[in-house]
DNA sequence: CTGTTAGCGCATTCAT
DNA sequence: ATGAATGCGCTAACAG
């Protein structure tokens, strides 16, 4: 690879100039410029990323933690942040946190190699975002609360959009409904607990033990739990599960026993991932605003960078997206 | 932040001295090791990753370059890609060609930001990827054969794959078969149009320029191909999508037009993405090795990187995977 | 066993 | 308008 130093040696002039002339500065002469910028081309010469950064003290990147790079469910979130970065002339790199202490992720959070993180990742734990955070780099954290400095906190109303869900449910005619839950250390998870009991006491049902089944979050979670259910030759009323995934392969454990949904028992989800409008019967879920999670937390970000640190969490609305899981309109 | 200089002299010792004990040098006494570390942690040191990439002139990381970070298509890629960069103590961070010349990827692919690259994004043109291949930076790409040093490639067998579909469309009695196309810039479109000629010909079958719709790759762009279909009022035995997004756009159209899938028209796409299992009817299609993809890809750039050019170019095989979307089983 | 020193590639201050 | 010199934070060759 040639060097800016090759550049100025073959232009005959000093690096500093070539400097200059490389980037444009006005200082220098057209005529030297034009020599560098020649000079330049015929080594095919490209400025060391990494050197600049050094010197300069900032990488003009923002990272994104995904506890999961290859998740379904982050498609839209994406976009959102990529709009707004490239907006910013800023690039935008997806690691992931997998590995635990010794993921990229943790790599990126501790050395200096962005000037901005947004972490959707819960088993990055809060000691090392506190440490991370630094005011040239703010993190903005979109799966838990965290109250520190130069951490900003954007978040979905999970106890709302559980609640309105399970609200849904109950006035369907639906009394006995089991709470599907994902896993225990998820914050997210448990808000949607919290909401889903606040609709049950408000409506006077009492929760009971048994109605607490636990997915995990995933799809196999979400069909083992469904097959012990069958099991038991216990069927509740319905099923709120505490994201998609698991809802959904609930439905297939169902369809597999020749549980009829919709009919002998209704399904709500959360989340609304591209398959749930796919899916057989088509899922009753919560939709979080998942691009616009993803520009505002882009825009947190510069916001914070340019000094203006904006501290009260903000909190996103969610919707309930009615299909066919709880039996509807489709007579299914 | 603290510097590996702060470190020391809050340790008493020359730079050099902490910089071997915090990385574990036996010349180093217990004592002093003990010291620097000691000073490290009251310090909350952290290690200038820049700093040490370009002193080492080498990142530990290899970058992932897709053309959209957000596609549903790519999950099992990355699994199989993480699964090896992992095992071999390496980096992965993924990056999207969105922007064109100005986008990451061409950064990353430009200046050295990582110690190999796979490519599968079809907006990055040859020329880069060539300038960027060097001894030290290995280029696999994923979406196109490019024969030059430095640069691995790794192909699914499209033409291949295009011809199964094909066949199993005419073996069912179908005789006008649509290619609903992808991007005519598109290496992967061009040979499964390939396949799908071939698999005419084999058969007697004349291809008419009538067969051919554009799609685009999106389901968007089949949904609006198959509508025309139906203002044509001219339905084809069947339809060949070179992928399943659009494939699954254009069942939307015909569902909505009561035309029943896998009676009145047979569909096949390619890719095998998740939805294929779960749209309605669900799809017949060409399953590609996408994990085994991911896993050789990065085994390709360490043997590089040790050194070991393997230039042929590798092919990967593809299985025809039948559901229901051709008339089946199922008996829709 | 420890310290001195040079240098990775670049941007930039200070002279000229 | 141009050049010489310095330093970003780190590693490592060399000297002691």
């Amino acid at each position: 690879m040639a060097t800016i130093k090759d550049v100025a040696s073959l232009a005959g002039v000093a690096i500093s100039t070539a400097s200059y002339a490389l980037n444009n500065n006005p200082r220098i002469s057209n005529e030297t410029k034009e020599k560098v910028l020649a000079a330049a081309r015929q080594l095919n010469y490209q400025p060391n990323g990494i050197a600049r950064d050094l010197k300069s003290n900032k990488t003009n990147t923002i990272g994104l933690i995904l506890s999961d790079l290859s998740g379904p469910f982050y498609s839209e979130l994406i976009k959102g942040i990529q709009d707004v970065t490239i907006a910013n002339g800023y690039d935008l790199i997806a690691v992931s946190s997998i590995g635990g202490k010794n993921s990229t992720a943790v790599k990126f959070l501790k050395e200096k190699r962005t000037d901005g993180v947004i972490v959707l990742a819960h088993n990055i734990d809060n000691k090392l975002i506190i440490n991370a955070a630094r005011k040239d780099m703010p993190v903005v954290l979109l799966d838990r609360p965290l109250d520190s400095e130069y951490v900003l906190n954007i978040q979905v109303d999970n106890e709302g959009g559980a609640y309105k869900a399970v609200e849904h449910l109950i006035s369907l005619g639906h009394n006995e409904i089991i709470y599907l839950s994902g896993p225990n250390n998820s914050y997210d998870n448990l808000k949607r607990f919290e909401g889903y009991k606040r609709a049950l006491k408000d409506n006077k049902i009492n929760f009971s033990g048994r109605w607490l089944y636990q997915g995990n979050f995933t799809k196999e979670g979400g069909y083992h739990a469904a097959k012990v259910m069958l099991l038991q030759n216990d069927l509740p009323d319905a099923i709120f599960a505490a994201n998609d995934e698991m809802a959904i392969g609930a439905i297939e454990a169902f369809k597999q026993a020749g549980v009829e949904i919709g009919k002998d028992i209704a399904i709500v989800g959360f989340d609304d991932i591209q398959l749930a409008e796919y899916v057989n019967p088509s899922l009753t879920t919560v939709k979080q605003p998942m691009r616009e999670m993803g520009a505002m937390a882009a825009q947190q970000i510069f916001q914070a960078l340019n000094g203006n640190f904006f501290t009260e969490p903000i909190l996103l609305q969610t919707e309930l997206i009615i299909r066919e899981s709880c039996g509807s309109r489709k007579g299914k």
